[in-house]
DNA sequence: TTGAAAGCGGTACCAG
DNA sequence: CTGGTACCGCTTTCAA
């Protein structure tokens, strides 16, 4: 375990200053004859910049802090996955925080706090609301957050969501094309905006169309809960079903199918939401509503690194637009009552 | 955007000197009424430690670097999700990196150095090996890692993986029992020493029980090539099918029964591993090999903080072993030829 | 226990 | 363009 190497180093055995060692690691104006000389006597010592002590006087540390709180919804990891690679191709790094199954504000709070003790540059949200006091503090801080997949009312912070109404009038479209008379909706947690906003795209556009819903029942993004719904609906007597997510989706098809030996399609039509990869397998043939990760995502980190870059950037309100397209099973508005 | 508040400031407004405020949240030994009045005087600024400048003396970041390939298959975000708990449990923190599909040594290289310049108190690599030549940076950095599912032979690096071998010859023992003549493997990729190990104790079972393998194809964790390997056991004529790990087994199963009309299990048996979630919904009914995950992350973390707390800590290899049991339907030892 | 002062490893502004 | 120097915010001796 050798001595750190330092700038003093490398000044020494390239016989310049150190402040000429800085120059030619940030990047500012150095002849090319320092800059040789610099450069080789740093490959020699294996000398690499301290980040954090660049941090600390920059002021600056290019982390982002992400919190996601569930990964076993797969559109989870794939989205971080993404912001992983996409940050750090704008030359920022990831620190990642999870937020147990149960986890109350505080404990919200607490994770918010350590990556503000971190110095992070900026913040993403996914799927994670923000309490108003450290809304504030954040702010205070000038540390621009984003809210990803999920919108705060009034809470004056940029949020990047999907046209979650459209994509709830999309489903509703599709299952009366598909000839069916009694739909039914396992919503996802009325507590979330987007789960609230699907929901209400989909009675809106059923309302429009002169439909009227079976039931409504919140599946509060959680298996069993999904399940209990599902019962309560069949037992309703529907013939086609809106999950409000993928992830309760499965549970819905798999109850449906091997509780009930209900056959799907066929005695009932289920759509999920968000596309997960699975979907698409012979045996879950789920047709769901495609939420557009890749735009979500950039259109994130560009809104968080445009207010991180330019202070006076003004944090907004954006929803990713379509195409939402349906996919999956085509046999369902074919093949029905 | 106020200004940042520092210690100084608190000390100011506590009527004592800067070191005593370092003292009081550094836990150094301060006297009841100084801790008193700087704590009061910390929360009424809103005072925290810049855990930045800390981590530039101190040396130590308590930040640990994870790289993680592929969050596809759902083993990994599980396991990622445990890894970043139980990190901040211990009071360190996640950065997190991941490597594209075809990502080269030199990609590795950079990511690894980017955690250096970071600073990083340890590293845990899932599933990614790590060169001769930055194995020494490393090491000579004072930095230890930690492979996870991933052994590498006389890196000297610590590694921890579970009983792979024993897994594979379980499976044989399992589709053996079941009645089975013609087995065939998918193996994982045989780059990976998983992979490997898996399928060297399959088939060391397999001929220990007196049996001979219709064929081997290396699946190399990718969709496209399983399939492929898939296609050309089944022209062999097998009646089961040992797939190195569930992702590629949704895959297999699913050109089985969609493509080419199979039944499984039935016509065919399809073994998996790793125990994705998924595997146990009706449709899907896949038999898989359970990894332990929570035990695999646990045994990391504390063999990473080892290292990093105790330096004359040794580097070892650990296998996690058993009960990696199997699971998922149980038709397949009773219904089959 | 407490305060003063010396760094940790850089960046940035200064006059030359 | 270059070297000298103040400084980022905190920890850690060292006397008092």
């Amino acid at each position: 375990m050798s001595k750190r190497v330092t700038s003093f180093d490398v000044a020494a055995l390239a016989g310049v200053s150190q402040s000429a060692v800085s120059r030619v690691f940030s990047g500012a104006s150095a002849s090319k004859d320092t800059a040789d000389k610099v450069r080789r006597a740093a490959t020699k010592l294996g000398y690499r910049p301290n980040v954090l002590a660049r941090s600390l006087i920059t002021g600056r540390s290019r982390i982002i802090g992400l919190v996601v709180a569930y990964l076993g919804n797969p559109f989870y990891p794939d989205a971080l996955e993404r912001f992983s690679r996409m940050l750090q191709a704008e030359g920022y790094h990831t620190l990642v925080f999870t937020l147990a199954e149960g986890a109350t504000d505080a404990d919200a709070d607490r994770v918010i706090q350590q990556m503000l003790d971190h110095q992070v540059d900026g913040i993403v949200l996914a799927s994670v609301g923000l309490g108003d006091a450290l809304a504030r503090r954040c702010d205070t801080a000038g540390i621009p957050v984003v809210l990803f997949n999920r919108g705060q009312e009034g809470s004056g912070l940029a949020q990047v969501t999907s046209a979650n109404r459209e994509g709830g009038r999309k489903v509703a479209e599709f299952l009366v094309a598909g000839g069916h008379e009694r739909i039914g909706h396992v919503s996802g947690w009325q507590g979330s905006s987007t789960g609230r906003d699907r929901t209400r795209g989909f009675l809106d556009e059923l309302e429009a169309l002169g439909h009227a819903v079976v039931g409504v029942e919140d599946g509060r993004y959680d298996h069993a809960a999904a399940i209990d719904a599902t019962q309560r609906l069949v037992d309703a007597g529907v013939d086609a079903l809106f999950v409000g997510n993928d992830h309760m989706a499965f549970a819905v098809l798999d109850h449906l199918r091997s509780e009930l030996g209900l056959s799907v399609p066929g005695d009932v039509s289920v759509v999920g939401y968000d596309d997960v990869p699975m979907a698409s397998f012979a045996g879950y043939d789920l047709t769901t509503v495609r939420q557009p990760v890749g735009r979500m995502v950039k259109t994130t980190v560009a809104a968080l690194i445009e207010q991180i870059e330019d202070k006076t950037a003004q944090a907004g309100i954006i929803e990713i637009d379509g195409p939402l397209i349906l996919r999956g099973s085509a046999r369902i508005p074919e093949g029905l009552r």
